[in-house]
DNA sequence: CTTTTTGCAAATTCTTTGCAGCCCA
DNA sequence: TGGGCTGCAAAGAATTTGCAAAAAG
């Protein structure tokens, strides 16, 4: 089977592939390269993990003071566009995003609701079909997706049966 | 195949469960039960699937025209913190909710990331696989999952030949 | 030169809060 | 009665937008 935890051998995505993907979108949509631009592309694309609109500014600012918060937004709306990030909402009001480094070699997630244990995984034929689904619902086009198992880790599974039911 | 939208047909009879499980937490904190409070509870417990604020008063004033918005939100979160309800973040700036007794009959989501249409779901194949794949990570079992597909509607997708069309 | 982009501030949108009066226990 | 509730409006917070000046192609 193709199911086994994924391995993240190569800390560094290619950023220079990144940063060609981010040139072709802008030439294909006729838009233009601006200090601005890359210089929020630069500090977003080296991420790793997530980030709010203000920190990305704070980091750009020190480059250079006079960026304003409309053009990162409008800059991570781009990016979020063209597929090089993603908006994750972690309940405070704050958008959060993330660079998508490859959606094709996206990786879920099997978190243990006892020992919270976490396994990232990869299924093609599970993404296989979720396109199907996609294409059956009307036709849609899936270019991201999140998937996240909750269970029960084989340790965790000899104690206890019951549910969880409320607390309060 | 049997990817469709998912139909709410029926009503469930645990709501009396869910209920007792509401007056029981309002007991327990001291809270009082009010004409709006039911009303909304009432409301938002019948549902299968996520709502909106806004919509959710709408259904709520369709009985009582003077509930406000700051009654229901407030109730809301009663709810949440009583386990009874479930937010979710669908990347359009708007908070859902969705009753949290709803995991056994559940339901994934497909949006569109440009118009933020969003369609509910149940795939029995996809659910089966990722059964075995927590199977052939060693042993785990899955209790719930949650699956986002985010994509472009045939709406969207129709113009422009490129990737992301529609930019405003 | 023309078109897009920027930065600012004002405008939106969603959600929370202050408060006087109302209601439930 | 008395402390919680409600509805309204104002306050907050995050994000978007209008516009004149600035930059890019």
């Amino acid at each position: 089977m193709t199911d086994r935890p994924v391995l993240h051998a190569h800390a560094q995505p290619d950023m220079e592939r990144l940063k060609g993907r981010w040139s072709d979108y802008l030439r294909r949509h006729g838009l233009k390269t601006t200090q601005q631009r890359e210089l929020i592309v630069e500090q977003f694309l080296k991420l790793t993990g997530h980030i709010a609109i203000e920190e990305l500014l704070a980091r750009v600012r020190k480059r250079n003071p006079k960026v304003g918060y409309a053009t990162v937004y409008r800059t991570l709306k781009l990016l979020t566009e063209c597929g090089l990030a993603a908006t994750r909402q972690f309940g405070d009001g704050q958008t959060r995003y993330e660079v998508a480094d490859d959606i094709a070699h996206h990786h879920d997630h099997l978190i243990c609701v006892q020992c919270s244990l976490i396994l990232e995984f990869e299924n093609a034929e599970i993404e296989q079909l979720q396109d199907e689904v996609a294409a059956n619902l009307g036709g849609f086009k899936v270019v991201r997706h999140k998937l996240e198992l909750y269970g029960l880790c084989p340790k965790a599974m000899g104690q206890k049966g019951g549910y969880c039911p409320n607390e309060s």
